[in-house]
DNA sequence: CTGAAAGCGCTTACAG
DNA sequence: CTGAAAGCGCTTACAG
């Protein structure tokens, strides 16, 4: 059983390739008979035919492939529900997102020029010599969810933000000795150094002293190892952590410790994941609207591509923080 | 700037495309001098030179792909690593993983028929319709980690074996009235049944009682219903979960009742995510080896393939109980 | 040992 | 309005 062609669907409904070709794809400018149309099209379907995405990459130099790259983060469910969100809004417009982890192995350079994609999103940094020449080769690169993006029409999530709002909320609460939970894996680094700029600018700005800072593992021992830093010499009340992941180790510190939350620390998580709601304290946290994210970044890319779409949603309500018991 | 071709190789290196094939192809039967196959690699390197995936695709009817179907189930740590891992495998072996996610949008069928893949590694179940129009277009399919597989080629995960270990611990803990709580996720449901089914057979097969079989949502209220319910009439004192958040779910609904793990109820759940060990009492579990279950599936399809592979390493050790506090 | 040529399946100027 | 033909970049029989 060989491969069906536009050839095959020519000769069976009695036209050219030409006119094959103009019927499945809507060729604008040309105008072929109601009859013409609709024989060619119940022939393709008839015969089961798919245009091969190899000769029509090879002939157009393009292909219908959008080229997602995910960098080496501890992946987890806010990144699972983007791409997830990201696929199904990419196949309304007839584009495949593929998702490439990137784990520094293999060049990244090599990939792309070998899928020749349509456009590449990246959700991490990618290296001047990559981003150069993706640009050169013309290939639309939408990039990075971190603020400072140099390219304007990138979509940024805001995230000093994030710490921003989780400082306001701990200082509405009439805490005054804040501390900052980061995660220890160096891979989410470019994120952590943005989060605790924004804490400490809340904080400066709130005229609260510095967070103080600490690496907190996922491990109990980890957790009650900050608490007691943290809980010597002007005692931290409140804690605002990387993500929930962390938040729950702090808490697990806290309870190891003896100390009890939010009587004693107050703390806050980001990402809203299932357990928050099942932790003891249940987690106040910041949820973030990954719709809206998909959305805007999808929007991104398929602007870049010229496709004619709605302009992204504005971006104002991109996180808000979820009160629960443990603040 | 515009590709660089194999003929701008050939050109500068002073021979003709067909050596220059031969020589980046490495292909058998061919003897180039080394004086000639030097001089063309060094053209190639020096003018960075990547073949187009979508030419080679086109010409040989196979690609460098292996597409990898992820069903829409709720993602998870464990198939993150699975996946990350394959990227690893496959990407030695010169093969690039491409990740779908299929969320029932679109027809499969478009997919890869679009994109010629050169195999296809379905993580869940495929319509037969799929699974047939894939062998006859001779495309190599791996498939499902479920057991029962039809292909015996296939590495399948027993995942009966799974709840059969964590029946097997509690009742060596001396629990005889045991509970299951399974989660309300239909799009689990294959792996829930055969599940539930081990935990039947390993009950049968120790002369316990069938396992008290109850949804559990991951709300602390939706525990504290199983819960009470599993403590009324005989009462239950031991709690195999589907995975760690289900897990999770029924010890917060433990505390909210007022009663305590192991004490009154032990729990033991799957997967050992990072929050396990933060569980307060922390989480017995089972720990899967996802590593080996990765190289079991890159062997099933680079045998597929006709590549030369070690043989995948024996199963035998394919999970195991951490045990911790809660049971 | 190396080269000229065909052909994979498509799209798109260019004629008719 | 439709068709014949070129060409995207590669690989591989087939000659030399």
């Amino acid at each position: 059983m060989s491969r069906v062609t536009s050839a095959d669907v020519a000769r069976e409904s009695g036209v050219s390739r030409t006119t094959v070709s103009y019927v499945l794809n809507d060729t604008p400018g040309t105008s072929i008979s109601e009859l013409t149309r609709r024989r060619v099209l119940d022939t393709a379907e008839r015969l089961g035919y798919t245009p091969s995405a190899a000769a029509r990459t090879l002939r157009s130099g393009r292909s219908d492939v959008v080229l997602c790259v995910v960098p080496d983060w501890t992946a987890g469910p806010v990144i699972d529900t983007l791409i997830d969100d990201l696929t199904t809004l990419f196949a309304a417009q007839g584009l495949a997102l593929l998702v490439f982890n990137d784990r520094g192995n293999r060049p990244l350079t090599e990939l792309w020029r070998a899928v020749t994609p349509r456009a590449v999103l990246a959700l991490g940094p990618l290296t001047d010599a990559d981003a150069a020449a993706m640009r050169s080769a013309r290939i639309p690169v939408v990039g990075s969810t971190l603020d400072e993006d140099p390219h304007p029409e990138t979509f940024a999530v805001p995230q000093h933000g994030i710490a921003e709002l989780q400082v306001e909320h701990l200082a509405a609460r009439g805490h005054r000795v804040l501390a900052y939970a980061a995660p220890s894996d160096s891979r989410l680094a470019a994120f952590t150094e943005r989060r605790i700029a924004g804490a400490r600018a809340a904080c400066a700005r709130l005229g609260l002293p510095e967070p103080r800072l600490r690496t907190v593992e996922l491990e109990v021992e980890s957790g009650a190892a900050a608490v007691r830093e943290w809980r010597a010499g002007e005692p931290v009340t409140a804690v605002a952590a990387y993500n929930d992941e962390v938040a729950l180790a702090v808490l697990a510190g806290l309870r190891a410790e003896g100390l009890r939350a939010p009587e004693d620390v107050a703390v806050i998580g980001v990402d809203d994941i299932p357990l928050a709601r099942l932790a003891s304290p249940a987690l106040t946290t910041v949820w973030q609207a990954i719709d809206a994210q998909a959305e805007h970044l999808a929007s991104s890319v398929l602007a870049a591509l010229g496709h004619d779409v709605p302009p992204p949603r504005p971006t104002h309500e991109l996180f808000h923080v979820v009160e629960r018991a443990s603040t």
